[in-house]
DNA sequence: TATTGGATCGCC
DNA sequence: GCGATCCAATAG
C-alpha cells in the first residue's frame, strides 16, 4: 500500500473549536503532528505541522497583544478558532490560530509544516529564482516550508485570511491519527523576541525532535 | 503627521 | 553578516 493511500484510510478529522479554546501551551504542543490544509480551488495543499510558538495572554512581552487590544490585534482578543494573519519586516506574513476564550489573547504561531498534499504548487508558489537549476530546487525541497513566512508563501496564506474562521471549508487543522509522545516534543525559547524582557525565555517554541522541516535556530 | 523597528528571508 | 520593504504603533 502506497504512503498516500495509508493516509487517506487514516482518519482525517478537521479540529473543532474546542480544540481551540484550551490553554495555549496545550493547544501548540497538541498541534505537532496534525495536518493545516488549504483548499484552492479543486486543489489541496497540505502539510504536518512540525514547529509552532505559543503567544500566552495579555502580559507576554513578546505577544503584539502585550500592548492591548488594536487594529492588528483585534483577532487575537476574539473568540478560538479564527486567524491572525500578519505582516512582519515589511516582507513576510506569519500565521497563527487564536487559542482560549474571547477577550485573553493568545495564539499559537505555526512555524514551519512537513509537506504533504499538492507539493507542485507549493513550490511553485514558493517562487524560487528562476535561475536555480533543478538540482538545487531538489536539494532546496527541505527549505520550502521550514519558517513562518516561507509556509505563508507555500499554501497562499496572507493578510485576506486575517481573522478566518478555521473550523470551516477554506483553510483548516486535520487529525490524520498521528500520535505523538512528549518525549518526541522539544522546548525553547521562541526565535526573535529578544525584546521581551522577561518573557524572552520562556521555553514557549515547540518541535517534533530530529524533524528536518524545522526552522533552524 | 513623522519616526521607528519588527513573531523573516535569502543572498553575500 | 546584511539589506529588502511596509505598515502598525508610538511619539510629538
Amino acid at each position: 500500500m502506497g504512503w498516500t493511500e495509508k493516509i487517506l484510510r487514516k482518519k482525517m478529522k478537521k479540529l473543532k473549536r474546542n480544540f481551540y479554546n484550551q490553554p495555549t501551551l496545550k493547544v501548540a504542543q497538541d498541534l505537532l503532528g496534525k495536518f493545516l490544509v488549504k483548499k484552492i480551488g479543486k486543489n489541496i495543499l497540505s502539510g504536518k505541522i512540525v514547529e509552532t510558538e505559543a503567544y500566552v495572554g495579555p502580559n507576554d512581552l513578546a505577544s503584539h497583544a502585550s500592548h492591548g487590544k488594536t487594529t492588528r490585534t483585534a483577532p487575537m482578543f476574539g473568540p478560538p478558532g479564527y486567524a491572525y494573519v500578519y505582516l512582519v519586516y515589511g516582507l513576510n506574513y506569519c500565521f497563527n490560530i487564536v487559542t482560549e476564550g474571547k477577550n485573553y489573547p493568545a495564539a499559537v504561531l505555526i512555524r514551519a509544516i512537513e509537506p504533504a498534499e499538492g507539493v507542485a504548487s507549493i513550490i511553485k508558489n514558493r517562487n524560487f529564482n528562476k535561475k536555480q537549476n533543478l538540482k538545487s530546487k531538489i536539494l532546496n525541497l527541505k527549505s520550502l516550508t521550514n519558517g513562518p513566512g516561507k509556509l505563508c508563501q507555500a499554501l497562499k496564506i496572507d493578510k485576506s485570511l486575517n481573522n478566518l474562521d478555521l473550523t470551516k471549508n477554506t483553510l483548516w487543522f486535520e487529525d490524520r491519527g498521528i500520535k505523538i509522545k512528549p518525549s518526541e516534543i522539544a522546548a525553547t525559547k521562541r526565535i526573535g523576541v529578544d525584546y521581551a524582557g522577561k518573557y524572552k525565555n520562556k521555553p514557549w517554541r515547540f518541535y517534533l525532535r530530529g524533524n528536518p522541516f524545522v526552522s533552524k535556530k
